[in-house]
DNA sequence: GGCCGCTATGTCAGAACTGACATAGCGCAT
DNA sequence: ATGCGCTATGTCAGTTCTGACATAGCGGCC
């Protein structure tokens, strides 16, 4: 069975064939979102996706020492993504630095926190408006049929996390701007407890 | 420079002694939540903090062959914990399988793909009642000179990430429900874009 | 004429992590 | 009495991934 990234590979290539360097592309942005790899990474995956005949390529004289290889689906690759995508995702082991940072936040000046904080939020909000543009791009959400539905949702999902993200940053900032330094100032009615507002 | 994993383990031994095992256990529950780790890996770790001088331990006899072996920081330890802390954080890529499978979600059957968002829904839920009860438990939001505060802020996180990811669960649903199989139903005004609902 | 960036392929050392194996006392339940 | 689960330590093979190294033609800029 292929590892993760090797379905991530199979799934661009079922939207079209590539070279490796196009999948290195897509990993990089769209894809990217959501699982990046590095091109050496890449490589060594399609050669055991190759080795498994779930993919295979044309070879076409290219630029460098060796040829360029347009890699395809299989009816086996394509066989094996369709069964991969509704089975039950494996739990990843949530790793966020961030969050970690926040745990041992108490050791540090909440002066020097809060500077953290209001670069995520930056990194946070520049993201949101390039989602949002995205976004506007689809003249209406795609049908559940078409690829780019799959481009849609995670986009929504990103979209979503972003927001999440950005309001917590924002939470972050209410309780650490309140207290500069040493004196006495207590933050009190700042940003409220993430109890539900969206009314339902 | 310690590996993050590194960090996790100066960060708890930052708020009081543990041996190895116990770090185990608390990767697995309350820092578990956002930096996991196995003990094999902790063992590793640690041998390595202790090469560096950032912990050190007490040895007493427990079971089994070897010592039982309390460690804690060391001033060195604690001086490099403080100083990662308001370090930006290394961009860890986004990898989430989840949204790797929407992403090719257009090759499989509608029905089929609702089954794994219903179950990933139950598993949100699960959680956000689960820490909505832990967020009961604080009487008040902590103060930020507390080890507890970096607890709550956490917990915030998680909630609010939870909370996010039922929306998106239940956002794939209302698409994905609206066509049961291949006759002509159309899902028109179900659950909209996330476009800020919360007014401001 | 030379350098940079883009296309395009690959290798390799080392870090980070998983899952299995290995050892052993103590207390509790059947 | 036997076996299970908890405490507690550790090793090791194998997987995944990163970052650096290596090669090379083609087109554009200065």
């Amino acid at each position: 069975m292929p590892s993760t990234l090797g379905f991530a590979i199979l799934a661009v290539l079922a939207r079209g064939a590539r070279t490796g360097y196009e999948l290195t592309a897509v990993m990089g942005r769209p894809v990217g979102y959501f699982w990046t790899a590095r091109h050496s990474q890449i490589h060594t995956d399609l050669q055991k996706l190759l080795a498994d005949g779930l993919v295979r390529f044309e070879a076409e004289h290219g630029p460098g020492p060796q040829d360029k290889k347009v890699y395809h689906l299989t009816p086996e690759g394509m066989a094996a993504l369709r069964a991969w995508v509704t089975e039950p995702p494996r739990a990843r082991p949530e790793r966020d630095e961030l969050v970690l940072k926040t745990y041992a936040s108490w050791l540090a000046d909440p002066a020097e926190v809060a500077g953290l904080f209001r670069a995520q939020l930056a990194l946070h909000e520049e993201r949101i408006a390039q989602y949002e543009s995205q976004q506007a791009d689809f003249a209406e959400t795609p049908s559940l049929g078409e690829p780019s539905f799959g481009n849609y949702a995670a986009l929504w999902c990103g979209l979503s996390y972003e927001r999440h993200r950005a309001d917590w940053c924002r939470w972050m900032l209410a309780r650490l701007d309140a207290t500069p330094r040493a004196d006495g100032l207590r933050a009190e009615g700042s940003s409220e407890d993430p109890r539900r507002d969206t009314g339902h």
